[in-house]
RNA sequence: GCACAGGUGGGUGAGUGGUUAAAGCCGGCAGACUGUAAAUCUGCUCCUCCUAGCGAGGUACGAAGGUUCGAAUCCUUCCCUGUGCA
């Protein structure tokens, strides 16, 4: 049955277990690539398959601005657009509302933006946010919420977390429905190279089962006492999985620590727990030891392109001059098909030449980083090896 | 040989008498990056010294000399480069 969440293995805080989605299962505690644009900037989908990507993130806002809701939604949605077969979620267009602080302006209602691109004006509200993410067709969609600001004072913190509670129930309501109109199958186009799916999943009297789920997400600022009635008044609107939104947006690491350890004992075991836009290789395998099962971040994909690559030695940052002349393997403990061939002078001349296969290797290098570091806090949980592999979230990595 | 045009810091290129150690861009060196307005952004980039500062000296706009309180900027001579004409 698609869209169950099994949890298997429990070890102290940490959990293993299935989200099973019409468009495979994946394994959790997950880490999830950024793709916003419908792609994981510099890789292509079939080299995310072959790194074992489960599930991509995509991003409401901006295929919505380009190419457009009905566009992908006639190709089948976002997976047979972008020839995707696996799992996808995508954000609501939240974390612009926070991101975009100088083009939107929110409302009761909803969010008035400045499209970055053309400076044009396009209003989201709960339901509109929800409809594009029924369009595009991801196996998760996220409900509307304010990603609130850091610093915030209390009073902030507390409108903000009501505003993104009437929201939730307003996308849920949408939801339930318009939800029979997510569209189906990824083999919509004539020579597509993406195999037809069969019929949509029925249930025993012939009617479609909808495929997706909608995820609700939990705000209030760093007020402990916030996250915890937001949480728990999430959990009473009732989702089958929820996010802790409003992180890993400028506060003190031991604050995003604290806050994500006032808010899981408030929300159910047996619901998937995703923590938005985290972290480090090392935060992310730290929050999958407390429990977290959900994770995506831009962090491997834009640092790589930026020339910042993790390793099991901490960071490097390959575009130093002290790397011109190394012959060694960027990460010797590394089994990725970069470390594999090349060298690190070889991956700093690309970098200085601005070449585009050090965006691509380089984020080949550090999904596969992050990837790895996940199967082996998962493996960890299952085989009750300990908390090696996810080691306290503070802890600094060499560098 | 003659006539124009021009020679500026690692490169390119502004500046044509006074906050000019000399814009901008490139290059070089560092740093940042956490639900992607990000192949982006920030800082440094002549030398020496220190109390490390919109600090003190020293060099510097082809070369040498000159005018001037003051010159990368004006004058003279020389050297070099490009274009055109012989």
């Amino acid at each position: 049955m698609a869209n169950q969440f099994q949890l298997e293995v429990t070890r102290g805080s940490a959990r293993a277990g299935k989200l099973v989605t019409a468009h495979g299962v994946v394994e959790t505690p997950v880490f999830m690539p950024v793709g916003t644009l419908g792609s994981v900037k510099g890789v292509a989908p079939d080299v995310l398959e072959e790194l074992g990507v489960e599930i991509l993130l995509g991003n409401t806002y901006h295929l919505y601005l380009r190419p457009g809701v009905e566009t992908v939604r006639r190709m089948g949605g976002l997976h047979g657009f972008m020839g995707w077969e696996r799992a996808i979620l995508t954000d609501s267009g939240g974390f612009q509302v926070f991101s975009l602080n100088h083009l939107r302006k929110v409302s009761e209602e909803g969010v008035t933006f400045r499209s970055h691109l053309d400076g044009s004006s396009h209003f989201f509200s709960p339901e509109s946010a929800i409809a594009a993410q029924i369009g595009l067709g991801a196996d998760i969609i996220m409900a509307l919420d304010e990603c609130t600001e850091y610093p915030a004072g209390r009073e902030r913190a507390r409108a903000s977390m009501e505003l993104t509670l009437r929201w939730a129930e307003r996308s849920k309501k949408y939801f339930q429905a318009h939800k029979q109109e997510v569209p189906w199958g990824s083999g919509r186009v004539p020579g597509s190279p993406v195999p037809r799916r069969g019929p949509p999943p029925t249930d025993h009297a012939g009617d479609a089962i909808c495929t997706q789920r909608l995820f609700g997400i939990v705000q209030g600022g760093m007020e402990l006492d916030l996250r915890k009635e937001s949480a728990e008044r999430t959990v009473e609107i009732g989702f089958p999985g929820y996010a802790l939104g409003g992180l890993s947006v400028g506060e003190p690491r031991e604050r995003t620590l604290e806050v994500v350890n006032a808010t899981i004992p408030h929300l159910p075991t047996d619901k998937p727990r995703y923590l938005m836009g985290v972290g480090t290789p090392e935060e992310v395998a730290a929050y999958a030891g407390l429990g977290i099962d959900m994770m995506d971040c831009v962090l491997p994909t834009r640092a790589a392109r930026h020339g910042l690559l993790f390793t099991s030695a901490g960071k490097v940052s390959i575009k130093q001059a002290r790397y011109a002349n190394d012959e060694s393997a960027l990460d010797p403990n590394c089994g990725c098909r970069v470390c594999q061939r090349y060298c690190r002078a070889y991956l700093r001349h690309l970098y200085a030449s601005g070449e585009v296969l050090a965006q691509v290797l380089n984020t080949v290098h550090n999904l596969s980083f992050y990837l790895d570091t996940v199967r082996r806090v998962r493996h960890s949980i299952r085989l009750g090896e300990g908390t090696r592999y996810y080691p306290s979230v503070c802890s600094r990595p060499k560098s």
